[in-house]
DNA sequence: GCCGAAATAAACATTC
DNA sequence: AGAATGTTTATTTCGG
């Protein structure tokens, strides 16, 4: 395509994406919440994460009660933080962009981090995947033809309706080529006239609930403050936020008002604390942390200790902490694609992260923890199985991440039969084992092997004793 | 400057 | 035939 076309295009140059870059401000009253509120709280998202672990993970009925009570927790003393915008009201600055201004109207306003006026004219700060996501997941049979994704879009995100058209094409491609949807099989879905329905692939729904956990909006997103300059204000374990949308059942069960906005706009999850919606997350070794931080990590570490005296009950998404292994859905490797479906893992199965102790920053990474991993060659099979940096655009087309790190499965898929449509051929290369023959990803995976390893057998001993499992946690910890 | 992630455009095929 | 849908490729942008 002549650049002279991409020059005109008008949103050229303004991703979603990159908009998606922790746009937030912290506020300064963070800190004003006290420790019994602190330790009530813990309580609380002890008996929330306990309740689900009884719920199936089908459902996000889980992630929005805990959203509910943390949304409480947001209004007893931390202050909201509102996204920033472009001066032309397009597109949230990136914090490196901006500067913080006591002036901007917008810092401290619960409501306008993306409201109905601005939607209107500003660009969703969530990717087309996360739309789509969100559409399919507002439909009541939880699939939907591209037809009804569009007009959700539109109907959710005034944006649209005066875009370019483009965004129809890009809704398509991210259909296409994100491994997150799939469509419906026609026979099973007939007389829907062109097209077929499409729903979220089970084995990725994590992949995408993590993508909407980096909704812009998150004011506790690590690349807007330093630690060093902002006060301990909100544990380390709140640090991923699932926005709301309007069709959430949280959001409908509370019959639009749980967040003050406009029934029918999209709810800018970022001013709901619900950091611990994700109860698996594992803390980090951090720096000094508040109070606050040690109750919720308190009532986490319960938690934990009762995910794991019942492995095979239902244990939340793990959000990895590791911004990069973390940064899309698709680049985090399924875990369970891991194992493919031929394993049987499902979003059931428990995940650890594997912290990998390092001077400068750690970086846990997402292991599943079932019988399949527990071993080196799993692990070795993990490290194998990520995408080989430098490979990008050599190893054919790609268009990013989604399509990025289905990227690389479709080139190891199109080794396998060039013939076969798309998706068909990435179901084939799941059956195939990987050949990656980077030696530098196989030292890679020693080494992870070994943290990984080490760790999945351990938790797998100690999921077989109640005992056993906390001295192998406690040894784990030391 | 490189890389990754995502958006965007477009060509082409398929389906209705 | 034409529009909608689906797939694929190429390119661009921007943050890290």
């Amino acid at each position: 395509m002549p650049p002279s076309k991409k020059a005109q295009s008008p949103s050229s140059g303004a991703s979603a994406s990159q908009g998606m870059s922790p746009p937030y401000r912290q506020g300064d009253a963070a800190t004003a919440a006290s420790e019994a509120e602190a330790a009530d709280l813990s309580l609380s998202l002890s008996a929330s994460f306990s309740k689900a672990e009884d719920e199936e993970l089908t459902s996000l009925s889980w992630l929005h009660e805990s959203t509910d009570l943390l949304n409480s927790f947001s209004h007893s003393g931390l202050r909201s933080v509102s996204p920033l915008q472009d001066p032309d009201g397009q597109h949230p600055r990136s914090p490196s962009s901006s500067s913080p201004s006591p002036d901007d109207p917008l810092l401290g306003d619960p409501h306008s981090a993306y409201d109905l006026a601005a939607g209107a004219n500003r660009k969703p700060p969530y990717s087309f995947s996360c739309l789509i996501f969100m559409a399919i997941e507002d439909a009541p049979n939880k699939r939907l033809p591209v037809k009804d994704i569009y007009g959700w879009i539109l109907e959710h995100f005034p944006y649209f309706a005066s875009a370019p058209t483009g965004w129809k094409n890009s809704v398509r491609h991210n259909l296409s080529l994100n491994k997150c949807f799939k469509k419906v099989d026609k026979d099973r879905s007939q007389s829907i006239g062109k097209g077929s329905l499409w729903s979220i692939d089970p084995e990725y729904r994590h992949n995408l609930i993590q993508a909407l956990k980096k909704t812009p909006y998150h004011p506790y997103s690590p690349g807007l403050a330093t630690p060093s300059t902002s006060p301990p204000t909100l544990p380390q374990t709140f640090h991923h936020s699932p926005p709301l949308w309007s069709g959430s059942p949280l959001f409908r069960k509370n019959g639009g008002v749980l967040l003050q906005v406009p029934r029918g706009v999209i709810q800018n999850g970022a001013r709901v604390r619900n950091q611990a919606l994700f109860p698996v997350i594992r803390p980090l070794p951090v720096s000094p942390v508040g109070s606050r931080t040690s109750a919720i990590r308190s009532s986490l570490g319960d938690y934990l200790s009762r995910g794991q005296d019942s492995p095979s009950r239902y244990s939340p998404p793990l959000c990895s902490e590791d911004l990069q292994d973390d940064h899309t859905y698709s680049t985090a490797k399924s875990p369970s694609r891991l194992c493919s479906p031929s394993s049987g893992l499902d979003d059931d199965d428990d995940i650890i992260a594997v912290e990998i102790q390092s001077d400068v920053k750690p970086e846990p990474r997402e292991i599943p923890l079932d019988s399949h991993i527990t071993s080196a060659t799993a692990a070795a099979n993990y490290i194998s199985q990520q995408p080989l940096r430098g490979q990008r655009r050599s190893s054919g087309p790609g268009a990013g991440t989604l399509a990025g790190s289905s990227l690389w499965t479709k080139n190891r898929a199109r080794g396998i039969s060039d013939t076969l449509p798309l998706k068909k051929r990435r179901a084939a290369a799941v059956e195939k084992p990987p050949e990656s023959d980077d030696e530098e990803m196989k030292e890679a995976a020693g080494s992870l092997l070994h943290l990984a390893g080490v760790r999945a057998c351990l938790n797998n001993i100690t999921n077989r004793t109640a005992k056993g499992q906390k001295e192998q946690k406690d040894a784990l910890r030391n």
